[in-house]
DNA sequence: GATGAATGAGTGTTCATTCAT
DNA sequence: AATGAATGAACACTCATTCAT
């Protein structure tokens, strides 16, 4: 899970292999993030195999001794991103994090949200890029889809079982809640992040964090 | 607002006019349709000109009499449908809509949603389409803002009603609850039409209703 | 069989439509009588279809107007060289032309392959090419099969009748017998007009009439 | 003559040398071995440093301390096969092997036809790679006349020697005589073996042997 | 001698756009 | 207005060869 560079399935991609000096672990680490600088700057689109060899300081050929395509970089550029979340302990779907026992279930609410909220800021051009590649690509849809279905999965468990003790509105099909809300949210965040509309960032929390919980029905702390 | 081909503002392009004589207009026409088609079966990146003017039984060239671009005859293609939705009496965005008080509040936002996931999935190809052209050119992301902005606007307002009348959570802000709410909906057509994750019509219906009038804590009819 | 550029089996490229102007049909023109020049000049396999487009005066785009790919040229080019020899009256495959009966039987059979190797000496660049392209692409095997399939088959047919009367080894397969011989004359042709091993044409022609009617044992005129 | 891997004349490449070391030495057998199963799966033109590298299990930079080019490696593959055709007692070219005396006429030269479809039949997949290698690379043409070289001599003479005797059609100019059969005999094989045009393999040596002698005017057995 | 990563020149192909007819 | 051929810039990708460990 927190292997070098997964955490998200790793695009079938015959992936050169040559990764087996330091040397080249070297340079596919600065494949990596050059990549990441280029994707940043110019979208997934117009990203170029040799800006990016370039921006790494090393020949266009380089590029493919280490990745088969613009694809396949970005993929490990997203799995990277991924790997840092995790160890930056920060969760992704804006969902409850399933410990609504011990805080308030407003405050943990609240909590994810802003967590995501602070991931999608900081890295809002890969965001961006993503969303793009994700329009075009089926592949990184299907990346897009798989990062979120952790957390849609743990916030349809979390509503289910808020059902069960009376907490949620009953009426509510768990999973289509889960990704309704989890849409909502990470598709503001898009909104204001990546595209720039501007909103005061804890009014978002707050707002995301209301909507939620009163979506649910659940009582106020 | 049902000028040929409007009713979204016509991005400022130098659009060739050259629209006067009746065969000049039957040809305009048979273009739009012939990119309505292409871009529905091809995406907006994918879509060539060649395509578009083959489709349309004219020449290459043509297609420059009457259009400056791609992105132009997106737009054009974008506008008609417009005109469309308005013709055929649809409102767009998942919003309430303005009658709050005539059926009940939630049958006139269940009607709403239920109409504008109809006439997203009627039209899933083009929304597609339109996803990836506001990927890849702000132009598209400005008509897409647009496209909401009257719905975002509508709801705000509702909402702020709602509120006054206190039939709605005051703590909310309007407007970006309008966005929200919005987003979630939109998001979610996309999802399931463009995307193919399999809900059931009504079961889509129904979750986005009851979640919007709980998120605003609106009375249960 | 001698329509505008035909008489071998087009391969199934899907050949740019675009020939419908005069201006078109010049472009294609000049396209194919340059590619000659440069598979010429250079071989099949160094060929290369900027130096084809530069050749014809138009730009490299445009070689891409009229042809799919260099094999698509190239068979156009044996295509054009097939009609020419056709329209010149001269059979290609070294055999016997089936009139045995007129002159003499070793007058046919050395009118044939003299023929022949004129027609090759003429063409020895374009044979030479076309050796490369069989060597490295399946599709232009069955070009050269095919090309020589008529006069194998012919000859096949002839010693058959030769055998029927009495005036050829009745052992020998004909079919067998006609490839063999068609071999013999077609790389002995090559070798010394492609490969320039040298030989006076004269006695060329004499002694592969001579092996011919010997091989079959015809008598003597 | 029989040096490592001769046989014919080494192109005058300036080989690596590097060959002192009992290590050296294997990983060069290696590498041969490998180029061979490499030529003959991809052909010449389509076998690549790497994968024979890669198939002899040795780093790619190791190549070239055995070997120049892929052309060197190549001609020390047609080399060791020279080699091993010696060892195994094979003759060549379809000729008669100088011994026209003590068996009968016919099965001599039936013997060595049979001899030399055996062993193309046996090393197709090479002989097909060597057909590609000579199409492109004037120094193959060259190895593939010295290979033949032999062959057609050693007929040449033994032809004269027949006319002398009186048992060969005295008009038939011996050299090119002996080069117009081998070419029969080798481009059959070569159609046969290497391009699968399927004849039964008995039908193809007695036909070839028959054609053969009857060209001479050889006194039946 | 072996290793395997780095190099970078070389070219086919697409397609939006123009323009002569 | 329509036609459709011509234009040419743009870019990914391969692979033989080198060279620092």
């Amino acid at each position: 899970m927190a292997s070098p560079d997964s955490g998200i399935d790793q695009p079938a991609q015959p992936q050169p292999a040559a990764t087996r000096t330091r040397r080249g672990m070297r340079t596919r680490d600065a494949l990596v993030a050059a990549a990441r600088r280029i994707f940043e700057r110019d979208g997934y689109l117009d990203a170029r195999i040799v800006d990016i060899a370039a921006e790494a300081k090393v020949a266009t050929g380089s590029f493919y001794t280490h990745f088969a395509s613009k694809e396949d970089v970005f993929a490990a550029v997203l799995a990277r991103l991924q790997d840092e979340m995790l160890h930056a302990g920060v969760s992704d779907g804006g969902g409850d994090d399933g410990d609504g026992g011990r805080k308030g279930l407003w405050r943990g609410v609240e909590e994810a949200n802003r967590a995501y909220l602070e991931s999608y800021r900081r890295n809002a051009g890969l965001m961006a890029a993503m969303e793009q590649a994700a329009a075009v690509d089926p592949q990184f849809v299907r990346v897009r889809l798989e990062r979120s279905r952790v957390f849609i999965d743990r916030s349809a468990a979390a509503i289910a079982r808020l059902q069960r003790s009376g907490l949620a509105d009953p009426e509510l099909d768990p999973e289509i809640t889960a990704r309704a809300l989890s849409a909502m949210v990470s598709r503001l965040a898009y909104a204001t992040f990546a595209l720039g509309e501007s909103v005061p960032f804890d009014t978002l929390v707050e707002t995301v964090t209301r909507l939620w919980t009163n979506a649910l029905c659940m009582p106020q702390d």
